[in-house]
DNA sequence: GTCTATATAATGATAGAC
DNA sequence: GTCTATCATTATATAGAC
């Protein structure tokens, strides 16, 4: 494992934390010793609580963005790379279970915060519609494809919320397999 | 309209506030100006956090149950019923937008909080499933109708959630329009 | 770049007067 | 039942030594 900068360190379990706790709930004190630093060193990094927020929506927008280029490259038939979305319900299951959707549960926050940041935050599910709608369209779904984008996303969404509310795995496989039969519905 | 005693305006506001801007980020101070009393008086009703929330999940409880025995009353057959529950999307576009679902943006803050209480603010799913589930049952779905009311229950999360984070009405009422559609499978 | 020390404001919570 | 006054703790944030 490389060493990483102090500033990635921070990005890094401030992401997780972000994710695990809540971005209100999540305080510098908390950053600063997972990562083994002081509180006035995180201070040296990024100057407010805003900054770090817009640094994590970076690294999940750039991460989000590689992940979709590395199905793209990995799976050959538009089939393949939708399922390799639909798949990441179950690659997950255990941090959904616990945490939900780390996109869907950090939108939904900021939402009501009324925090500025909600716009650029969003665009992280803006990178999974757009990926999904072309390859709906390669599917032959040209005039629906974007529907059919917003929609799988939005069934994801709510499968991780109900799984983490009742903390059901089953749930998550169920209704993953649905998905797969839905999208079948589309391929044949 | 009739006085309401303070507590039970309390429970009204807080209850409110836990919706528009999230459970951690609600403080007794916010509450007790929105009421329009002291903090101390606060106290007096509330002797912690934790115990006003209690109150407002069993608040939502019973609103929660009362709007399911209207909808039992009013709508004559199970799929007018379960119709009624499709339709809180549109009823509740508005606020839906704003700040997602009152239930799932709560668990999912719980869940991220470990907050014991979790599971009692899950009950209030727990009584929309077994509704849907009753209702299903009716429509001679006996074997899958638990299965089609976590289904159901997981659709609506998903387009809340994605129609708050991008702001979009017509999402909401687009998926609305296809779920009545899929109910529509199971009563022909 | 990292640390300790500190300033300032807000939070959950309590005590006691009226 | 409602208020003011207060406490202890935590939070974001800054200053300055090393």
């Amino acid at each position: 494992m490389s060493k990483q900068s102090t500033k990635t360190n921070i990005i890094d379990k401030a992401d997780q934390l972000f994710y695990e706790s809540g971005f209100e709930h999540t305080s510098f004190a908390g950053i600063a010793s997972r990562v083994g630093i002081s509180r006035g060193n995180f201070y040296y990094h990024f100057k407010s609580k805003d900054e770090i927020l817009q640094a994590v929506i970076d690294r999940r927008l750039a991460n989000t963005q590689q992940m979709l280029d590395a199905w793209s490259e990995e799976a050959a038939t538009p089939e393949a790379r939708i399922k390799c979305f639909i798949n990441i319900l179950i690659m997950n299951r255990d941090k959904i279970k616990r945490y939900g959707c780390p996109v869907g549960s950090l939108t939904n926050e900021l939402s009501k915060l009324g925090h500025p940041a909600l716009a650029e935050a969003s665009s992280v599910f803006t990178l999974f519609k757009d990926w999904l709608a072309r390859e709906f369209s390669a599917l032959g779904q040209g005039r629906e494809a974007a529907r059919l984008a917003l929609h799988l996303l939005a069934r994801s969404q709510g499968i991780a919320t109900i799984a983490s509310a009742f903390d059901d795995e089953d749930f998550l496989y169920q209704e993953a397999e649905e998905l797969n039969r839905w999208l079948g519905g589309y391929t044949r």
